[in-house]
DNA sequence: CGGCTTGGTTAACTAATGTTAAGGCGGTTG
DNA sequence: CAACCGCCTTAACATTAGTTAACCAAGCCG
C-alpha cells in the first residue's frame, strides 16, 4: 500500500459507528489499498460508460452519485460520506451506470478491483461487509424512492435534511442540531428531484415555520420533533457498521 | 432440502440466463434451502419491522417489493421475478424497511436466515453471488430514482413498460413486443409514483399515439424504437447472472 | 337474478410544480 | 474598480399531476 494514510492508522476507523476488523483483515484491506486519491470540489470520480479499474472507500469529503437522461436533467441518486465505498456496481457487474462526483476536496482509499475477489476468497468476514454496504444502499435507496414517489416538495425536504443530518452526525460530522451543508440547494434540489426554484420555494416555508434555518453553509433543525412529523420521518437504529 | 423442487432439478435454473454453479456449490444451495412457499396473489412474503428468519429465491410468479408512509401512501419499490432474492436487507442489516407482496400465485425457495453465515464462510463463489445481486437490485433501483426525480408521467410510463418488458422477456416471460402484465395499472401507477387516474390518462397517451397497446392482462409494444425514444430508455446489454 | 366489489375510465376542477425572467449578493478576476 | 459568474430569490405565468366524483364492465356471491 502505497498511499499516505496507513490502513493501520486509520483516522476514519478510530469512529466508534466502525466495526472493528481484526489484524489479518486490516493487514489485508492495506494489501488491498493500492494508493489514495485526493481531489477537489467538482472533480469526477468516477463517470458513467467509463469502465474504471478501482474501488473507492472515502476517507474524508462528501461526493455525490448521479445520473442523466439524454437531454441533460440529472438527478442526483444519493451523497456518499467517510466510509462510503464507491464503484462497487462497476467492480461486480463490470458496468458503471451512474456517475460520481465529489463534493468537498475529498479524499479516496483506491482499490485495485481485480484483487475483489482474492477478498471473497479469503475473506469472508470482508465479504459480508461489502454485502452489507451493498445491502445498506439498497435499503437507503428505497427510502429516497418512497420520498419521491410519494412525499410532497415540503415532506421531502424536510425527510432530506433529516435523512443526511442523521448521516453526517453518525459520522461527528454534524451535532447539536447543526449540519455544516457542503451541498448548495440546487444540488438537493437534484436529490429530491424538484427544480432549484421550487426547492428555494419550498426551503423558505420550513423558515416560515420555524423548522429549519440555513444560512451561509449551515443547515440548523429548530424542531426536530415537528420536522420529523412533518417528514414523516423514521430515523434509523444506531447501529455499527463495516468499513473496508 | 425438503421443499418439492430439488435444486439438482431446478427448472428455472435450466433457463440460459443463469450462470451455471458447479455440483459442490448447488449441493450447498440444495441444503441452505429448508422449504418452499406457495403463495396467493395478495399475500404477504415479508412484512416491514417483522423480523424474518428466511431468505427467498422466487422459483415461479412475480412479486413486488413496498414500502409507505404512516398515512398510507405506498411506493411500490421495484418488482421481482423468477431467480430474484428477496429478503437480503433483513438478512445482512437484520432489519427489513420494506413488505414484499405476492402479484400472483408464487412459488418461492426458502433459505434460513442463520446459515447465510456458512455460505460466507465456504462458498466465495456464493458471496459473490449475493453481492451481484444486491449490486444489480441496487443499479435498478438508481434507474427507478432517476426516473421518479427527472421524467415525466409519460416518459416514465414508457420507461417502466421497457423495463419490465426487457427484465420479463430474459427470463422468456415475454416476447415478441407482448408481455403478459400480472400487474395491474394501479400498480404501475403506485411504481411510478403517480395516481392510479393519472396514470389511466397517461397509458390512454401512448395508445392514442400508437405506441403500445394494453388490453386485458396483455401489453403489446407496438413500436419499440420510438418507445424508446420517448422514453430515452437504455436497454441493460444482455448478461448472465448469478442465481442462488 | 340482483347487488356488491374491484379495477378502470373520464371529466371538471384544484393544487403542486415547472418555466421564464429579472434582479440581488458575494466572490473572483482582469 | 468594473465586469463577470455562480448561486440564490422572487414573481408571474404555464403545465402537470392530484382530487373528487360519476359511471362502466367484469367477476363474485348471497
Amino acid at each position: 500500500m502505497t498511499g499516505q494514510t496507513k490502513c493501520e492508522q486509520c483516522p476514519l476507523r478510530l469512529h466508534d459507528v466502525f466495526l472493528k476488523v481484526d489484524d489479518e483483515q486490516l493487514g489485508f484491506i492495506a494489501r488491498f489499498k493500492t494508493g489514495e486519491l485526493v481531489v477537489d470540489p467538482g472533480a469526477t470520480i468516477l463517470l458513467e460508460e467509463n469502465n474504471s479499474p478501482h474501488l473507492y472507500t472515502i476517507l474524508d469529503g462528501w461526493a455525490f452519485r448521479h445520473k442523466q437522461l439524454e437531454d441533460g436533467r440529472r438527478q442526483i441518486l444519493n451523497f456518499a460520506l467517510p466510509g462510503d465505498l464507491i464503484g462497487l456496481q462497476a467492480a461486480i457487474l463490470s458496468e458503471m451506470q451512474h456517475s460520481v462526483t465529489a463534493l468537498t476536496r475529498a479524499t479516496l482509499c483506491v482499490f485495485q478491483r481485480d484483487k475483489i475477489w482474492t477478498l471473497f476468497q479469503e475473506f469472508p468476514e470482508l465479504s459480508f461487509s461489502m454485502t452489507w454496504l451493498a445491502a445498506r444502499e439498497e435499503q437507503m435507496l428505497d427510502g429516497h424512492l418512497l420520498s419521491l414517489g410519494q412525499r410532497t416538495a415540503l415532506e421531502r425536504t424536510a425527510y432530506y435534511i433529516l435523512h443526511l443530518y442523521d448521516r453526517a452526525a453518525a459520522l461527528g460530522l454534524a451535532g447539536n442540531n447543526a449540519l455544516c451543508a457542503p451541498f448548495s440547494k440546487g444540488h438537493l434540489a437534484e436529490a429530491m428531484g424538484i427544480t432549484a426554484v421550487h426547492a428555494s420555494r419550498t426551503i423558505r416555508k420550513l423558515h416560515e415555520r420555524a423548522l429549519i434555518r440555513w444560512t451561509d453553509d449551515t443547515i440548523i433543525i429548530l424542531d426536530r420533533d415537528r420536522l420529523q412529523a412533518l417528514a414523516s420521518f423514521e430515523s434509523d437504529p444506531a447501529m455499527r457498521r463495516p468499513m473496508i
